[in-house]
DNA sequence: GAGCACTGC
């Protein structure tokens, strides 16, 4: 009879000659499998179930032979045995006692068997506590988040007090430069090598019309790139600009000196130059005169070749709606709540909407934004009768701005104080009540909801809103609620979703009616380039000017993928137009992206100035996030950044990429709002037609899944693989997840939660970070680790670095320095924040962000809160900061790398990782790190690390590592320990 | 010596 390593060892050679793979806990389920059936077929077809292995030719024969090898014995007795057992479990609860008496005779399976049984009850036990906690928990939340609220506010004026005074903008002409040359070098160059592809593969086929008109205007492209290259050769040596209108310029060099001391120019500045604007744009409308006089120069600003042809090829449809205005004027909003419901275009609809969902369980709602949906049908519900006998509504956002203020109009509607029979919830604020009926909140709430009420008994309907997103969240609850759904006929589902995808939503829930309801949206005309554009910034900026010198008024909004882009093309944009001066009127350029300090980014909602033109640079935060009224014109060059996630390193990937139709159709979109628009797209036709992507990817199948599939397993769904995703994610990310949460401990060898991975999903944070909270108590640190979790829960975004003033910033982040590695260096910040009285002054003299530090702050409170939930107590190492390294990476000892000839090598992957130069370790090179995360940009940087020591690895991971493999090949340790010792004796 | 879109619990 085979020892259980032996076993053990001969399941996985076997398993890696029949399918390639050889997974430690993979063998181990298997054993585990083959113990519990009483026969071979019962085995086989276990296995067939779980859908994981091809069960053809030599993979079944091999399930035959193991199910032989697994002792005959055991196999006879223990179903019998584990089936007693877990009768027994349930029935008395005198088990434990019992189980004490167990003979030492037992052998390694029995002792496996019974700690897994006696891990089960634990966990259940816990789950019990945690209900029972919940339900004796009374809360008086309406004040408490009123009051929160109103901190709040002052908090963010606070803040935006700071950043203002933190504003000093600044040029970066060389670095533009440079960026843009490489870029349109990078770009000459691919085109160049694609022609000359094409010429030696096509050279003698015969092209169809349509091939050789692409590739005239590659050619064209090309030669234009070539000349316009040359050009600014030429121009260098003039020293002067394609726009640049030189006898204007040369006449009046003090200008141009002046505009420099305003770029660089103290606070307070911005306002002086706005009321500057202010009034030169009010100068500008005196009489038409000065109007025709510029005609001409126009032609001037921009000569012919230098504008970019656009067609004008399709038109997206506004939807009809010739009783109604689109806006409500100022009549209008004085009039009654009740005449502006009545006036939205949900409202003719609302008794065949409630019949629909009278007659069926789950319906499909199609409407644009701006049909009322959001907020009336909940209110139709409750005006049927839907929330009696304490019945509520659940209507899920994607956002936390949209369920606040959402849930904020439909109360004003409703003529009740937000958070009585109207609310809303969300992470760090539960603006809710005993009476609360009509509960708006994030999806990822109601998600959380499920752990705590899996049936979510106390709804009547669930809306899921905005469905055609596909977050993350949404998409997991597609699969549950349609489950609940099942076993609670009386539960109504909507799901309300954006024209696109409805089909599929419809057949996803077996094929649940459409109702449609028209939105409210203005016909907007699409125009494509005549050809592809070799440097879409430069386009931007030149489409940009020519839409404000050639069309009427009307603001205009410009797509771009990040910061840096946002930046360059601001600055060439106001470059652009300081040159030009008074030749044209004047043009606003305002950025706005997530990271950029509050009160900067209030400026795009500030209305236009007469007789100026707004332009906002956006990233894709104006896509679904915000809107900006008065856009008529939007200018989409066709890329984002997106996140991609390879489950074989667990590695992510932030890379640009071409948007999607439907992304682009929403960017048009925007131009729509207020009247016919039109949108510019900076492709051409035949791009959008043959080479976007008809949708985005959804999230799920391009994230890490380990919370995510935690929840699950909480939940009671233990087979992933058939799990009903609208959209499943890859294989690979669900095995890796798995493979993870086993290693992590949250689930057993059968794939079970365990007790501790019960307690890891009742915490907000990846395993991996949950695990270290847990860990923290048997190291007596957990007020640390919390700060710890906190911190790296904000995304990267402690520091701050100015471009003018990098020398002091870099020194501010020195300062915070600890041996030990970058975990400590975020502890230090925090802890001297907190003393600080967490002043945002502070903040503002270390060059750290207090947007951040408050949510690390909010991070901690919550997770604090958590902790006596998941029972682990406070306790403070005292500043031994051993003991919270050693919790660290009782986390994320699944993230490692040692440093070896060739430099550092993760442990298990062997992959050729590098150390970021941020972080605090750069410039020296410990043995053996620990990483937070691993990204690949330039290079495959490991990002926050720390450093340990290999045995730490054995002490928290014995399970995972062996004594062998973390030994150092190439250290000299003989004579280090003789000399030890030695040491030691003398 | 790099350079992080956007959400959410």
């Amino acid at each position: 009879m085979a020892t259980p390593a032996g076993l053990e060892r001969w399941v996985q050679d076997e398993l890696h000659s029949v399918l390639g793979l050889s997974e430690r806990h993979v063998a181990q389920f298997l054993i585990g499998t083959a113990q519990r059936c009483v026969s071979a077929e019962e085995f086989v077809q276990r296995l067939r179930d779980t859908d994981t292995l091809d069960l053809s030719g030599p993979a079944c024969d091999f399930a035959l032979r193991l199910w032989n090898k697994v002792p005959r014995k055991a196999v006879v007795e223990k179903p019998a045995r584990a089936a007693e057992r877990e009768a027994r479990a349930l029935l008395e609860k005198n088990r434990g006692s019992k189980q004490t008496e167990k003979p030492e005779s037992e052998d390694e399976w029995e002792r496996t068997e019974r700690e897994r049984l006696q891990d089960l009850e634990e966990r259940d036990a816990f789950a019990e506590r945690v209900r029972q906690r919940d339900k004796d928990r009374t809360r008086n939340v309406l004040e408490r988040s009123d009051k929160k609220a109103y901190e709040e506010a002052q908090k963010r004026l606070r803040m935006a007090e700071e950043d203002r005074k933190a504003m000093v903008p600044e040029l970066r002409k060389k670095s533009r430069r440079e960026y843009l040359a490489k870029r349109e070098r990078e770009k000459l160059e691919d085109l160049e090598a694609e022609l000359a592809d094409e010429e030696f593969l096509f050279g003698d086929v015969e092209l169809s019309r349509h091939e050789r008109r692409e590739l005239k205007y590659k050619r064209r492209v090309r030669d234009l790139a070539r000349e316009y290259r040359a050009a600014g050769e030429q121009e260098k040596l003039e020293a002067t600009n394609r726009y640049h209108m030189p006898e204007e310029t040369r006449g009046q060099p003090a200008r141009a000196v002046d505009l420099v001391e305003e770029e660089s120019g103290a606070p307070g500045e911005e306002q002086r130059r706005w009321e500057e604007a202010r009034l030169g744009a009010a100068s500008l409308k005196f009489g038409a005169r000065d109007a025709a006089s510029q005609e001409p120069k126009y032609q001037l600003v921009l000569e012919e070749e230098e504008t970019i042809e656009f067609v004008r090829a399709t038109q997206l449809q506004g939807d009809e709606e010739p009783s109604a205005p689109s806006l409500p004027t100022q009549a209008q909003q004085k009039e009654s709540i009740q005449a502006v419901r009545r006036s939205l275009p949900v409202f003719p609809f609302r008794e065949e909407l409630l019949a629909a969902i009278a007659n069926h369980q789950v319906l499909i709602i199609e409407g644009e934004t701006g049909s009322g949906k959001t907020t009336q049908i909940p209110q139709y519900l409750f005006e049927e009768g839907y929330t009696k006998k304490g019945m509520k509504i659940a209507c899920t956002q994607p956002r936390r701005v949209a369920a606040m203020s959402v849930a904020a109009r439909v109360a004003r509607e409703m003529g009740v104080k937000l958070g009585n029979e109207v609310g809303y919830s969300i992470r760090f604020e539960d603006c809710t009540s005993e009476r609360t009926v009509l509960r708006y909140m994030t999806d990822g709430m109601l998600l959380r909801e499920f752990l705590s009420e899996p049936d979510l008994a106390s709804y009547s309907v669930v809306m899921v809103d905005e469905a055609h997103e596909r977050t993350l969240h949404t998409d997991i609850l597609f699969g549950l609620i349609k489950d609940v759904a099942r076993f609670r006929p009386e539960l109504k589902v909507l799901v309300a979703s954006a024209t696109l995808d409805t089909a599929r939503f419809s057949t996803f829930f077996d094929d649940a009616p459409v109702f449609r309801i028209p939105g409210r949206r203005f016909p907007v005309d699409i125009f494509y380039t005549k050809a592809p554009e070799a440097d879409y910034l430069e386009a931007c900026v030149v489409s940009v000017l020519q839409i404000h010198v050639t069309q009427p008024p009307g603001d205009i909004l410009v797509f771009l993928t990040g910061q840096e882009e946002i930046e360059a093309a601001c600055e060439m944009l106001q470059d652009r137009c300081r040159r030009l001066g008074s030749k044209i009127r004047e043009l606003l350029v305002l950025p706005i992206y997530a990271n950029l300090p509050s009160d900067m980014q209030a400026r795009i909602f500030q209305s236009t100035p007469p007789g100026a033109r707004k332009v906002v640079v956006a990233t894709n935060i104006a896509e679904t996030s915000l809107t900006i009224e008065g856009i008529i014109y939007v200018l989409d060059p066709g890329f984002c950044k997106q996140k991609s996630y390879n489950p074989r390193t667990g590695m992510e990937s932030l890379t640009v990429t071409p948007c999607s139709k439907a992304s682009a159709n929403q960017r048009a979109g925007r131009a729509g709002r207020v009247a016919a628009g039109k949108c510019f797209r900076l492709y051409t036709a035949w791009a959008y037609q043959h080479e976007l992507e008809e949708t985005t990817v959804p999230e799920i199948q391009r994230t890490s899944l380990g919370n995510v599939v935690l929840l699950l397993k909480s939940l009671g769904i233990h087979d992933l693989m058939h799990f009903d995703f609208l959209d499943p994610p890859p294989y690979e990310t669900l095995l890796l997840a798995l493979e993870q949460l086993y290693a992590l401990g949250a689930l057993n060898h059968l794939g079970e939660l365990t007790t501790s991975g019960r307690k890891m999903a009742e915490l907000p944070v990846d395993p991996m970070l949950s695990k270290m909270i847990l860990a923290s108590e048997k190291y007596s640190c957990s007020e640390e680790i919390l700060t710890v979790a906190a911190m790296l829960s904000v995304n990267n975004s402690i520091f701050y670095r100015p471009k003018d003033k990098v020398v002091h910033a870099d020194n501010a982040r020195v300062n915070f320095f600890l041996p030990g590695g970058d975990h400590l260096v975020l502890l230090n910040v925090y802890t001297q924040w907190a003393e600080s009285g967490y002043s945002s002054q502070w903040c503002y003299e270390n060059f750290v962000q207090f947007r951040s530090m408050r949510r690390a702050r909010d991070v901690r409170e919550q997770l604090e809160g958590l902790l006596e939930r998941v029972e682990v107590g406070l306790s403070s190492c005292q500043g031994d900061y051993i003991r919270v390294r050693k919790a660290i990476t009782a986390g994320y000892f699944y993230h490692t790398a040692r440093l070896t000839r060739s430099g550092y090598r993760t442990v298990k992957q062997q992959q050729t990782v590098f150390i970021h130069p941020n972080s605090s370790l750069f410039e020296e090179q410990p043995r053996w790190l620990l990483y937070h995360e691993l990204v690949l940009t330039t290079k495959e940087f490991m990002r926050q690390v720390l450093e340990i020591e290999s045995s730490w690895l054995l002490e928290v991971a014995p399970h995972y590592y062996k004594a062998k493999e973390l030994e150092d090949p190439h250290a000299k340790k003989m004579p280090k320990k003789i000399g030890k010792t030695r040491e030691e004796l003398g």
